[in-house]
DNA sequence: TTGACCATGTTCATTTGGTGAACGATAATA
DNA sequence: TATTATCGTTCACCAAATGAACATGGTCAA
């Protein structure tokens, strides 16, 4: 339920913007306010990240969600390994971007 | 549930091997029979495909999946269709594989 | 012919995964 | 204080996918 793809979109969501509401989170990853509050417990559970109640700036209701160092590190394999699944679909696309002309033209 | 994508790959499975049992088509889509079931029923319906029973070949048992002219003229809109999805895919693969990049520089 | 197989299509109870309304808690505001 | 707003949390509900189990019909050897 908690893919890589969802995994690696989150950590990058909180990095750059760490006070931010579940609900927030739910509409920038296209994805139900239940599902992103069962990822960001999952992530806190695996200590990628940690729920910080800091009264402070905008947000005071709800947690400021900041990357743990193992959390960055996470991070950091995720896009590498993201990058390459991207290349690899990048080249499958090509071919079946090909594949596709192919038809058209019959 | 019978997305214009299974649709497509369907009717492209059938129209270059039509005596194809359900199994092996769901393996080849990589869904369950349960699914490839209802989605050839719901071509049928649809006018699509029908299914002929003629014992020949290999497949006695099971049916020949047929494309209707109706299904003919169906795939070739989808292939168009998905010719041009893809194409857009492709552009946002390449804007997101790019931002990657950026992300692993730092 | 008979019976034992085998491959096929069909069904459906079960599991899975996502959804968002509703709720309690807390802070800001009138 | 009372009210409003925003937040995280929960969970009953729904849709979709699954695959074991079943029914049918063909094949082949006894």
């Amino acid at each position: 339920m908690l893919t890589d793809e969802y995994r690696y979109k989150i950590l990058k969501e909180l990095q750059q913007d760490p006070d931010i509401s579940q609900r927030e989170l739910a509409k920038r990853l296209g994805i139900s306010l239940g599902k992103a509050n069962f990822c960001l417990k999952a992530l806190i559970e695996k200590g990628s990240i940690k729920a910080d109640n800091f009264k402070n700036s905008a947000n005071k209701t709800g947690y400021l969600y900041l990357l743990t160092p193992k959390g960055i590190e996470e991070k950091v394999t995720l896009t590498q390994r993201f990058l390459q699944r991207k290349l690899r679909e990048h080249e499958a696309l090509e071919q079946e971007i090909e594949q596709l002309r192919k038809e058209v033209k019959t």
